[in-house]
RNA sequence: GGGGUCGUAGCUCAGUUGGUUAGAGCGCCAGCCUGUCACGCUGGAGGCCGCGGGUUCAAGUCCCGUCGACCUCGCCA
């Protein structure tokens, strides 16, 4: 070994031992020609080594050339540091090694950025970088995270006779859902294989294959536009139970949930989490994932504003539309005119809303440009039904119910963060259940799956499979985390006939259903058991845990917006002799 | 595909109504300093102002295009 210790290990009972130290010049302080210190760093922390000439260590011209970031190893002694010399910001600072014998193992070259202080470069050199930037405390920290997270999920699934079980990267395309990434096939001109958006079906067949009780730690993917929150490739804890229903999974992964927390940031997380409805949370929330770390819920004035006389909201009510509104408690001082005309006027214009209407309530009545056309009356109701104070600001949007929940819920949640409504390292995990089996898609002229094909309708739903299927309740549930969708997962269909029912409302023929998911259909008539599962965004949970909201910062090799890696180069041009062999023709040269 | 922010020294940024020699802090290099730990002091080097075109006597600054990063709407069963 290189080393005897690591960097953050020493402490004052180590004192005469001689010891050997590997790592990184964190830092260098030169004092006259004779004394040097070094701050050497590992990823286990820092210590003080001192080159001094005037005792018994060394200190030779090696020692005076050495430079941030250069790897050396040194054999000292360990000794306590004198009087008003420890340092309380290095968990190792009551010691230092006096070196005796210094060996210098790489040499770096100046680094790009700094490890740590300054502030952070941009993202692009970072990602160019990425071995450095994964250097700083903070990004190393996420990784580590990560590992305990993963290696916590695999504890609990261990202790209860799941089985983790690696499924195929190379699979079949399904039209269905979102773009595929794409393999050619080599042997099979013209063909392609498929890298898996999820292991849903396979973990089915899996079911009814007898291993009852199944988990991975699955890496997907999807060719569709990033965000700060979703990544090209990503990660999924991904289950599946059978002879169980939908109770089983909740109880299980809020098992799985406070298990976790417990384990890797020591929160103690309330089980059973909280159940909410998909219609509930739309109309409280207008999300389907709302941020439950504060309230500030949406009130429905559409039978007020039908009978005012503001044009805008008489003609929304009329054709059947909404109008909808916030209390922003004290908000009336906070937002300026300008801000609420032009700044939250666009911003719940970037979600369809054509305006944004605003009254405070003052002296007891509405203050407002638009305030006259409302009774006493009708103001007095309006102030009643948004339980309206003194000073507080209610905001309005009147329009589909679409929009009035798309603006409403992305302006609670700007507001909620920007007036501190809620501690912002606190968590609130939720269930949210009872989605739609379909959505129609007028695109299309035929419903989508809002989950996926293989979703189990709600039995109480069954006579409105033909008659008017957007009524349709899935047995589906999404697991929330402050505003994040943390978890997805449904009751699966275990019937080939409902299964076959499900893709005649999809529109799916029989002859394209055997094609896409033959397969499926003809595992599920061998006897298949009733079972379910859910999928949990490895990512976005250590991400919240992790305390940031960029997805990017827990994942070591992470992709730009337009899925490059900064670091290699990929995606990048091949050989002509490649693509012969894979029988591909390329229409558009890349753009250089 | 749409909207927005950004791109000036190695890094983070400033740069006025277009004006003659483009600045600061950090970093880097050299020298000094025997108890520093965000060390200190002195001096120095370092610029295709993302790229291409245009307007102008004159462009980092104005216009058009383009590339890239980020945020976002659509999209993501």
């Amino acid at each position: 070994m290189l080393r005897t210790h690591t960097c953050g290990e020493l402490r004052k009972d180590h004192a005469g031992q001689t010891v050997t130290l590997s790592g990184w010049v964190h830092s260098y302080r030169e004092q006259g020609r004779e004394l040097v210190f070094v701050d050497l760093r590992d990823r286990y922390g820092k210590t003080q080594v001192v080159f001094n000439s005037d005792d018994d260590s060394r200190i030779d011209s090696l020692a005076r050339r050495l430079r941030r970031e250069d790897v050396i190893r040194v054999i000292g002694e360990v000794r306590l540091r004198g009087e008003g010399m420890s340092n309380s910001k290095l968990a190792t600072g009551e010691i230092e090694v006096r070196v005796h014998q210094l060996v210098l193992l790489s040499r770096s070259k100046t680094p790009p950025f700094e490890i740590e202080g300054g502030e952070l470069p941009n993202e692009e050199l970072r990602l160019k970088y990425r071995f450095l930037d994964l250097r700083r405390p903070e990004l190393h920290r996420n990784i580590v995270l990560r590992h305990q997270l993963t290696q916590a999920v695999r504890e609990f699934f261990n202790e209860r006779s799941f089985l983790e079980i690696e499924t195929p990267i190379l699979g079949r395309s399904t039209p269905e859902g979102a773009r595929d990434y794409l393999v050619p096939s080599r042997v099979h001109p013209g063909a392609f294989y498929a890298l898996p958006q999820s292991p849903q079906i396979y973990k089915q067949i899996l079911m009814v294959a007898g291993f009852d009780r199944y988990y991975q730690i699955a890496r997907c993917f999807r060719d569709e536009d990033l965000r700060a929150d979703r990544q090209p490739e990503f990660t999924q804890i991904d289950v599946e139970m059978s002879f169980v229903e939908r109770n089983d999974i909740l109880s299980t992964i809020d098992g799985l949930v406070s298990f976790v927390m417990k384990k890797v940031r020591n929160i103690d997380v309330p089980t059973p989490l909280d159940r909410y409805t998909y219609r509930d949370v739309m109309e409280r929330f207008g999300n389907d994932k709302p941020d439950l770390r504060f309230g500030m819920e949406i009130t429905d004035i559409t039978d007020l504003a039908a009978i005012c006389e503001f044009g805008v909201f008489k003609a929304v009510s009329s054709s059947g539309g909404r109008v909808r509104g916030l209390n922003v408690k004290g908000g009336a001082e906070k937002y300026s005119r300008r801000l609420l005309d032009v700044d939250l006027k666009n911003f719940v214009g970037e979600y369809g809303a054509k305006g944004l209407a605003y009254m405070k309530v003052v002296a007891g009545k509405l203050e407002s440009t638009i305030a006259k056309f409302f009774t006493e009356g009708q103001q007095q109701s309006i102030i009643s039904r948004m339980q309206g104070e003194e000073g507080d600001l209610l905001l309005f949007v009147a329009d589909s119910w679409k929009v009035t929940c798309a603006a409403l819920a992305a302006l609670r949640n700007r507001i909620g963060k920007e007036q501190n409504l809620y501690d912002p390292t606190s968590f609130k995990c939720i269930w949210v259940v009872d989605f739609p089996l379909v959505t129609w898609n007028a695109d299309e002229g035929r419903y989508d799956a809002e989950h996926h094909p293989f979703c189990q309708p709600n039995p109480e739903d069954a006579e409105y499979l033909k008659t008017d299927p957007g009524k349709v309740r899935a047995d589906s549930y999404d697991l929330v985390v402050n505003g994040y969708e943390a978890a997805s997962g449904s009751v699966r269909i275990h019937d080939s006939e409902v299964q076959q029912m499900v893709f005649d409302l999809l529109k799916i023929n029989s002859e394209e259903a055997e094609l896409r998911f033959g397969f499926l259909l003809e595992a599920l008539r061998f006897g298949a058991p009733p079972h379910a599962g859910i999928a949990l965004g490895l990512d976005r949970w250590v991400m919240l845990l992790a305390g940031n909201d960029n997805i990017r910062e827990v994942i070591a090799f992470p992709k730009t917006q337009k899925a490059a890696d900064m670091l290699t180069g990929a995606p990048s041009t091949v050989d002509d002799r490649q693509l012969r062999d894979l029988h591909i023709e390329v229409s558009e040269p890349p753009k250089t």
